[in-house]
This record gives structure tokens, sequence and C-alpha cells, in this order.
DNA sequence: GTCAGGTATATAC
DNA sequence: CTCCGACTGATTCGG
DNA sequence: CCGAATCAGTCGGAGGTATATACCTGAC
């Protein structure tokens, strides 16, 4: 029976080093004193992310509970995974004041620290930089088998928290019995990314150049007529994709495995990873594209194989042309690397940048404490010459950067509010972004996408920033 | 009792 | 999603 | 030949936009 509070004292201790190797070794301590029941719960908690999952209560929620703290210590960590349990199990009408209920008994039950972690887990704010890619090595090293092992079981099953009660019940013997499995989705292949085609392709004997499609990102099993579909974080959408699920049922075969893009109600599918019995994660990606070919000629993605730097430029011409992102760019002897973000597929997307003013900045948390980082960003209303907030970034910045720019904006300081303050319009900053999307949220109508600052423009004054009117001429 | 709107949570990019 | 920064492990450099 | 410097890869953490769903509350 392990007392919650060693496992506080370990989230602790790992939050105070930023060497991985001391995490490692902190985490695998405490993994090795548990009572096998406890393996799935500490490893839950630990890499953020309880067994339970997501079970309904956020910031607002716990921060609202807020009992006098226990002296001593005396919460074990099964009653905390069965406060989570009770939690989730609470639904429909009136549910919200029994999961007050049951989170006010638990921490009553608990010290401040222990009070501390618990708000931080269920808020998804734990920070002691150990997530999912820390707690694997640390399973590892607490059942004594290799690192890669320990990973592979991670990728094919996607599930931490039985990685690590298999390798600490059965060891290696038990890990190399995790296999790929139909209806068990294995987490994704990622892509880096690359400024141009001609990067991507480099070191590339020969390579795949394919559309890239901003929908959403998915994994669909079909046994039959059995089809399920998951998206990246391996949730099932399958009820939310009819059309998808319609597309795949009607393709010869009788069980496969496949990846794709889903985007406004159609499929595009790029990646073959089973079909009728064969594993294909570790045959060239050359070959799996082929039999998809064969499979589902109809979904398959637009794309080619090829080593010529102007027909991969074609492709992304005509992918662009076509309203797309850009290209992902593959290299053709790749294997499937389940859950790894290589240098095996890239993506190229082209840039945009903007000049816009800045209007304010918010205080920033963590690493960031005492710099003004999240910048409130605007575009020039060419009718009234005023400034209109179109979003916010806190991306692109170094440090050097945050230090000179909170310098700046206090001396342009006009008013606060809240955690922002407020600034005269006179700052302009080159910003990137991938486009910009319609807003319900800013009074212009539209909010940029991912924007990131690029430099700022001393240069230029604000009276020459770009325009909203040149924003929304992207949508 | 029912419905509309607001708040909180979760999950896509 | 995107970016920066810290750490790690492998490889190259230099005395 | 061995320790020091360099480099690439990995991971965490900083926080943006949107939408969908469930629940609660207040008006009728």
């Amino acid at each position: 029976m392990t007392p919650l509070a060693d496992v506080v004292a370990a989230s602790r201790a790992v939050a105070g080093t930023s060497s991985r190797s001391s995490k490692v070794a902190t985490l695998a301590a405490l993994l090795r004193r548990l009572d096998p029941d406890e393996v799935s719960i500490v490893t839950g908690f630990l890499s953020g992310i309880p067994r339970q999952g997501r079970v309904g209560v956020g910031y607002s929620t716990i921060y609202g509970v807020e009992p006098a703290p226990g002296p001593e210590p005396s919460l074990a960590v099964r009653d905390l995974d069965q406060a989570i349990t009770d939690v989730k199990a609470a639904t429909g009408s009136g549910s919200a004041a029994r999961r007050r209920d049951v989170l006010a008994q638990l921490l009553t039950r608990a010290t401040s620290d222990e009070a501390d972690f618990i708000r931080r887990l269920f808020t998804g704010e734990l920070r002691q930089g150990a997530l999912a890619g820390i707690m694997v090595d640390a399973v590892a090293k607490a059942a004594g088998v290799p690192a890669e092992l320990a990973r592979r079981g991670y990728m094919l099953s996607g599930d931490l928290t039985r990685t690590a009660e298999i390798a600490l019940a059965d060891g290696e013997s038990g890990l190399r019995g995790v296999g790929f499995e139909l209806f068990r989705p294995v987490l994704p292949m990622l892509a880096s990314t690359a400024d141009t085609v001609a990067d991507a392709l480099a070191g590339f004997a020969r390579a795949s150049v394919e559309w890239k499609v901003d929908g959403i990102r998915i994994q669909i099993h079909r046994r039959g007529s059995d089809v399920r579909v998951y998206t990246r974080n391996l949730n099932d959408v399958t009820e939310a994709l009819a059309g998808t699920v319609d597309a795949v049922s009607r393709l010869h075969f009788e069980q496969a495995v496949l990846d794709g893009e889903a985007y406004r109600g159609e499929t595009f599918l790029f990646d073959l990873l089973h079909a009728d019995g064969d594993d294909l994660l570790d045959v060239p990606l050359e070959q799996r594209s082929s039999r998809l070919a064969e499979l589902a000629p109809e979904l398959k993605i637009p794309g080619t194989f090829t080593s010529d730097t102007r027909e991969a430029e074609r492709l992304l011409d005509d992918a662009l042309a076509a309203g797309h992102e850009g290209v992902v760019v593959k290299d053709a002897a790749s294997p499937y690397a389940a859950g790894r973000r290589g240098k095996a597929w890239r993506k190229v997307k082209p840039v945009r940048t903007y000049d816009l003013v800045v209007l304010g900045a918010e205080w920033g948390h963590g690493r960031r404490r005492g710099r003004l980082s999240n910048l409130h960003l605007g575009a020039r209303d060419a009718s009234t010459g005023e400034f209109v907030m179109v979003g916010k970034t806190f991306k692109g910045m170094t440090d050097e950067l945050l230090a000179w720019q909170t310098q700046e904006l206090l001396a342009r300081e006009v008013a606060r509010r809240g955690i922002a303050v407020l600034v005269r319009p006179e700052l302009v900053v080159e910003i990137a972004l991938d486009g910009v999307q319609a807003s319900t949220r800013y009074p212009g109508g539209v909010a940029l996408r991912f924007a990131r600052v690029k430099r700022y423009r001393p240069d230029k004054p604000p009276e020459e920033a770009d325009t909203l009117d040149e924003l929304r001429a992207l949508m």
C-alpha cells in the first residue's frame, strides 16, 4: 500500500531537476517499490494522465473546492485512484455537485502538498518535466529491460499504463508478446518540417511526394464489416465519421489498417499498416504504398514517387492550387515508425508573413514568469486608421527577445487588464502564420492560425502595418 | 416542464 | 499545431 | 590515444485558434 505522499515527493524531485537521466532514476526507483496493482495507477499519475483519462474535472471545478488541508499524510495511491473513478462515474443531472462532493472529501484528507499535486493532475498541469517519453524510460529501467523494448510496447499498444504493467510483471518476455493487433490503434508516425521541397528531398534516394491535406489525422481498422476510426491521440471517432466508415467498408479486402486524413467528409488515405494478415510496419513505404493503391485506388491521396525536385515542386503547386496546405515528402525506403517524429517524413508548407502591431502583452508563466510573453496582435483598419486585434502569439521568441520586449512594452504601457499590459500601438512585428480563420471572438471577424514571431520591424511605423482587408483576403 | 443561452470540459488543428 | 532551450549520446577535433 | 568540443535528435513547456458536447440556470 503506497502512500500518495511518496508519489508527490517523487514528482517534486523530478520537477526539481532538468536532467533527464536523473528524472528517470527517481521515477524508476518509485515504480520498483509499488505493489503490482498500483503500477498502472502511478504510471498514469506521473506521466500526467490518470489511467481513467480525462474525467470532466478541470481548473474551475478543482480550484472551486477548498477544504482546509489535513495535517498528516493519510491518503494512499489507491484512494486518489478511487476518487477519480467515482468522479468519472458521476453523470447526468446533478453530477457536477456529486463530483464536487467526492473532490471535497478527497482534498480534506490531503496535506497541502498532496492537494497541490491532485489539483495539477486534474488540470493537466503537473509540469514536472516528465511525460510519456520519460516514463517509458523509467518503466524500462524499473523492469530491467532495454528502453527500446519498452518504447516498442508503448508504440504498438498506444497505452503507457498497460505497457508499465506488462513490463514490471512479465519483463522482457511480456513486452515481446505485445504485437500489432486489429482494433488496438498504434501511435501514428509523425513528420518533421522542411522549408523547401529541395531540402525535404535531400538525402532520399527516392521519395514519395503527397498532398498535405489540413483535416483530421485518422487510423482506420477494419475486419469484415467491423470498422473503427481513431484520431492521432487514439480516440475512437467512428461515430463522427460515417462517410469514412462507408468509404472504407466498400473496399475489397477482409481486414486492414489504414492511415490517412479526414477532410470535409472525404477520406484521403496515405498508408497501409496491415492487410489481410500481413503486418506491414517494417515493409518499405513504396511497397506499402503500391499495395494501398491496389486496395483503395479511389481513396489514395494524390502523390507520386520521384527523386526529381522539379516533379516534386510541380506536385506542391498542384496541392496549393487545389487549396491544400502543401506536401509531405517521405523516404520511399522507410518503414512505418509508429509514434516517431523522424526525418523519414517531412512536411513542406509555404509560410506567409505579415507586419502587425503590438497592442499589448500578457505576463508569462513558468520559465517565462516575469516576462511579457503572449503578444496581442493588431491589423490596421485602412478606413479608420485604428488597429483591430486579430490574434495572439507567444511563439518564436528567444529568451533575449522576451527580455527586450518586456522592457520596450512596459515603456509604452497605457493600462492593465487582468494579466495583460496594454500599450501604445507603436511596435511593428513580423508574424508568420499558416492562414486565417473566421472568428467570433475578434471584432475584425478573423483570427490568425498558428501565428509566430519572426522579428521586430523597428524600421516600420505602425501606419505601414498590414491591413485587416489583406488578412481577410486569405479566408 | 421546456427551451435558450452561458459555462465548463475535451479535443481537433 | 509551432517554436525555443536543455539534455543526451554519438562523432569529430585537438593536444 | 583520450578527453574536449560539436552536432543532431529528443523531449518538455511556453500557449494560440477552432468546434462539439454536457450540464446548469433562468425565463416563460
